[in-house]
DNA sequence: ATGGCCTCGGTTCGAGGA
């Protein structure tokens, strides 16, 4: 079973992108942040002709998460429960007996902002969600942008990153403190070239440069990380005409 | 020294992203 996970940077503008890496990359299931796409505007019938399940939520210009899969989804949750949130981040759903979990973590903006706060509240109230949802669904990958970069590996030049949002140490403890659910990093299960990120800003041709982070993630429960055999980040679409700034990472489940 | 780009909404600029 191989899962994937990307940040499209709007749904409408990478749809023929999405279209096209999917059949490039026969992934079992596909998830995605910032749609941007209220749900009465979703794709439906793009996806389903090409015998796609979809499962989504979104919003009027932000945000936004959806699940594409080659086999149904049942029963869909969408956001965390245990976390009343106007923005739509998360999306749920079961699919071949795992629980997969797409989330868009929010950005922080800044560490002095209250976009920052409720930042790590937001992570605080995804922790208690997930440490109930692993004792019904132990077999269960999350899946998404969690906007952090958990080490110093995954930034292309930690010295001038060090303490701003995504890589300060609030933010990474958080993340460290959902590896303590025994969740784990998929990507680091493996060997690794330097430098391997998931995002590069749009400006500075900092793509051509390699000036990136890795903040697209997916970790999997114990009983999957024990049948992970690849993790891989796809920088392909990035050298796309009009890319987001994200990249896909995927992950083979035995 | 600063900011550089992209998307959206809604009109040509501000907000947000990362």
């Amino acid at each position: 079973m191989k899962l994937a996970t990307w940040n499209v940077n709007s749904l409408k503008v990478r749809l023929t992108q999405v279209l096209q890496w999917l059949a490039d990359n026969p992934v079992d299931v596909l998830c995605l942040q910032e749609t941007k796409t209220t749900d009465d505007k979703f794709p439906i019938a793009v996806f389903e002709e090409l015998g796609f399940h979809i499962a989504f939520s979104g919003q009027k210009t932000y945000n936004g998460v959806a699940i594409i899969s080659k086999h149904p989804i049942t029963d869909v949750v969408k956001n965390n429960p245990l976390f009343p949130d106007e923005q739509q981040r998360i999306i749920s759903g079961t699919i071949n007996d795992v629980r997969v979990i797409c989330a868009y973590v929010p950005n922080g903006q800044s560490v002095d902002s209250d976009k920052y706060q409720y930042k790590l509240k937001w992570l605080e109230g995804l922790h208690e969600w997930l440490a109930a949802e692993l004792k019904t669904h132990p077999k269960l990958a999350i899946l998404g942008d969690y906007n952090i970069a958990p080490a110093d590996c995954d930034v292309h030049d930690p010295v001038v990153w060090q303490g701003q949002v995504l890589v300060s140490d609030r933010e990474r403890e958080a993340f460290q403190k959902l590896g303590a659910l025994n969740l784990v990093d998929a990507f680091r299960l493996f060997d690794q070239a330097d430098k391997t990120f998931s995002w590069w800003d749009y400006r500075q041709m900092a793509f051509r440069r390699n000036m990136g982070l890795r903040i697209d993630h997916i970790l999997l429960s114990a009983p999957l990380a024990a049948r992970c055999s690849a993790c891989v980040i796809d920088k392909v679409p990035r050298k796309w005409e009009q890319p987001s700034d994200h990249t896909p990472v995927i992950a083979t489940i035995d």
